[in-house]
DNA sequence: CGACGAGCGAATGTCGACAATATTGTCGCC
DNA sequence: GGCGACAATATTGTCGACATTCGCTCGTCG
């Protein structure tokens, strides 16, 4: 491979864990693809421990595999892994839910219905990439809104440990508008200020989540 | 300071990690101790760049706090964050011990009785230190029965997290007897089988937790 | 012809030294 | 006598080099 060397002081976070975090996500590395240290080390231009460093942080995250004298790799997340992942999402997210519709003020219940606003917008004009995005958003914000650090952070990993298998969700056809209905019902109820009814909805959208996977898995192996 | 050279050889785990988180959970270094990197390397007789490895697994797990350039420190865990944690843990340990309920086999049934028997004794004994392992091994028996990984790791860590409040919480007279009754009908739900009872009751028990955790808070600051 | 073992290469694990930075103590000045 | 700047120290952050371990290839022997 001809690992045309990736400059780092291009990229948005000079720390080397994100750099390294994102290109899991997001950039090229599979799942499975071994992760040499000092390959990534002349790749993003700097030395070996920090990326050996990196490394031990996504292994904590469950984003890399590690075994001793045998290296790192990019870990593949098995699908009954994210159901379980989504299981736990819908209590965490739905208890963030609850307490959103109880603490927002009217500044970010607006804001709340505004990101829905575009969301309908982006699933009319079929923008599936910026339909993820304002979903990654509204989750965000209703995070924040919570001000309950130990669920959101919480999940903020099990959402990044998922990601793959949400980027494909978000790509079956007819799953966005399915997914509309259920992030408004969310929002209505959080914005209504309904606590029981934001949770009831959260754990319904998860649920729904899960059930995809759980199609899937049924239905066997897949690419 | 005199630091008796701790010898590490002696200890049960060989891993640093292990190590200093157990001497931060369990040994003397108390909330608020700076963790000079060179002082604990001579302290344990490993490297200092193993303890500084150390260090970032414990920060990534909640239990010490890291500013740049200036240290680490033990990280004291306020009440909040511990009434956080006893909520989220209502739902994860609800989770488990639902599935946990529809999952386990007969012998598996059985060793939890006798665990709910001994904890029924320690508790006439006033046994208290028994009482808080069994307690530990409850919990942790009913999350590997459930076969639900990612609940169960975000579970071991929140406990290790919570575990300096749940230390005082099992010191308050009276307070056994109240846990041993939610202990048992968490144990008789899994047993019969009941997994909408056993998630009841396990989300019964923390959100007890939760509420003494609230009572201390409203009660003002404490040693 | 197949299997076992020694040697080799590549990657990880570990360590000590150097550089950068914050804190603390001290001195001089107002 | 108090306050601010400066120097000394302690501690973290980073790096390159060395030791160790594992997998693989090649040669040899049964």
């Amino acid at each position: 491979m001809t690992a045309d060397r990736a400059d780092v002081s291009s990229r948005p976070s000079s720390n080397i864990t994100d750099v390294l975090r994102t290109d899991v996500l997001r950039g090229g590395l599979l799942p499975g693809t071994r992760l040499v240290e000092l390959q990534l080390a002349e790749r993003y231009g700097v030395s070996r421990a920090a990326v050996r460093t990196a490394i031990g942080e996504l292994v904590k995250e469950g984003l890399v595999d590690r075994e001793a004298n045998r290296g790192a790799t990019v870990r593949r997340i098995a699908i009954d892994e994210a159901i379980q992942i989504s299981e736990v999402r819908g209590l965490l997210e739905g208890l963030i839910a609850a307490r959103a519709a109880v603490v927002a003020g009217d500044d970010e219940r607006a804001e709340l219905t505004g990101i829905l606003e575009r969301m309908h917008a982006a699933v009319q004009a079929d923008r599936r990439a910026e339909y993820s995005e304002l979903n990654r958003v509204l989750h965000r914000r209703l995070r924040d809104i919570s001000g309950h650090e130990v669920a959101a952070d919480l999940v903020e990993n099990l959402r990044n440990r998922a990601s793959a298998h949400d980027f494909r969700l978000a790509m079956v056809p007819g799953r966005a508008a399915e997914s509309l209905g259920q992030h408004a019902a969310i929002v209505h109820a959080v914005v209504a200020g309904d606590a029981a009814g934001a949770e009831a909805a959260m754990r319904t959208h998860l649920a729904s989540v899960a059930d995809v996977l759980r199609h899937w898995l049924s239905a066997g192996a897949l690419a």
